[in-house]
DNA sequence: TGTACATCAGTGAACGCGCGTTCACTGATGTAC
DNA sequence: TGTACATCAGTGAACGCGCGTTCACTGATGTAC
């Protein structure tokens, strides 16, 4: 072969993790000859790697929930013994995650675009969230992992809500005042 | 005139209130051209009631939370003495609000999208939201303006991140379950 | 009252643009013999 | 070892499509005189 033999699944990981990005950026507002263009591809070979662009937003979407979960799992082993949920509230409602919708969680970023979609393209969300539930529930509150899942569901999604309210408000004070006022919502219900 | 005097602000009306279905139905992919249609017109009069899209966007928001308190500030006017906030809350979080996108909550359906849009955008969001904010307060706990409006960003940003979750899961009775928690958690906190 | 003109909401062709996807081609390297 | 051919990731022109916006035009009715 003229490349590499790893050259291929290489330059696929690196066109799902630049999407990854874009998408959380920009919605489904993302081209792909200018998603390929930033890697110094052209848009044709595209498709060597993908049928469409449907299945790059869902490849890119579990790479977004692996990247955030690696994250906030970062934090809660930083964070002091017994304050683990605590630092990853605290993590997700910080202003720095609120400015970088890029790297930020899918869920908050995505989650009404995905709703709009075909029950394919759900499905193939949910399979994304797995993973992420099954990582952040160790974190969790509840006696059995159906109830550490269900807590999963109302803080994560909760807190993505705010963090979408926070973002779509212009004031920084406004957003600041915001997200601490969630972070001891959270931390209180879920943390204490 | 070749119109009756009241023509121009009624037609007006009714392509903001059928841009405010389209637009929390479909996220920002909404066509003009398409739009005008179903209302029996065509896309070149668009211009004569709007600068541009931009224009309609903001003032389709406006309407949907209009519309939205609307029908949350009946299920509490309509809810038993001193359950005014439980019946907003759940009713908010119903399979049938879940369900029904166009008619829903546009800080749920459209808070990400808004984030994307420069700072004119999210300013004539604010502006949008603040009828939504100062209605709402009225049903919920607090001592002051200030903090009332602080509980409405915890429990309605909160409450549109579960919706948002629930409408990008495929299985209808894991929505449930997660509508029904939520239910349970926000009344909880918010209405006892 | 009658006539000529002005108004303006609505029409639909047209423009320019960007997009997702296809496809014949390139060229560096691996393989067969 | 040397030569002819096969492979296939990547290239870039092209296709077909839908969109936001513009603009010359229509035609019913109001106004000026």
């Amino acid at each position: 072969m003229r490349y590499p033999a790893d050259h291929k699944p290489h330059v696929r990981e690196r066109i799902v993790r630049a999407a990854s990005h874009r998408f959380r950026d920009r919605g489904g507002d993302v081209a792909i000859a200018k998603l390929m263009r930033d890697l110094r591809l052209t848009h044709g070979g595209f498709y060597r790697h993908f049928d469409s662009k449907e299945q790059l937003f869902a490849e890119a979407i579990g790479d977004g929930f692996d990247e955030v979960a690696t994250g906030l799992s970062r934090a809660a082993h930083e964070a002091p013994a017994g304050g683990e949920l605590k630092a990853i509230i605290e993590t997700y409602l910080s202003l720095e995650h609120c400015e970088n919708r890029a790297e930020g969680c899918p869920l908050a970023a995505l989650a009404p675009e995905v709703g709009r979609r075909p029950r394919s393209g759900r499905l193939a969300f949910e399979g994304a969230l797995r993973p992420y539930v099954r990582r952040m529930a160790l974190f969790l509150p509840g006696a059995s992992d159906a109830e550490r899942e269900l807590n999963f569901a109302l803080l994560f999604s909760g807190m993505a809500g705010t963090l979408n309210l926070a973002r779509a408000i212009a004031d920084t004070e406004t957003r600041r005042a915001i997200l601490d006022a969630a972070k001891r919502f959270y931390v209180k219900a879920f943390a204490s």
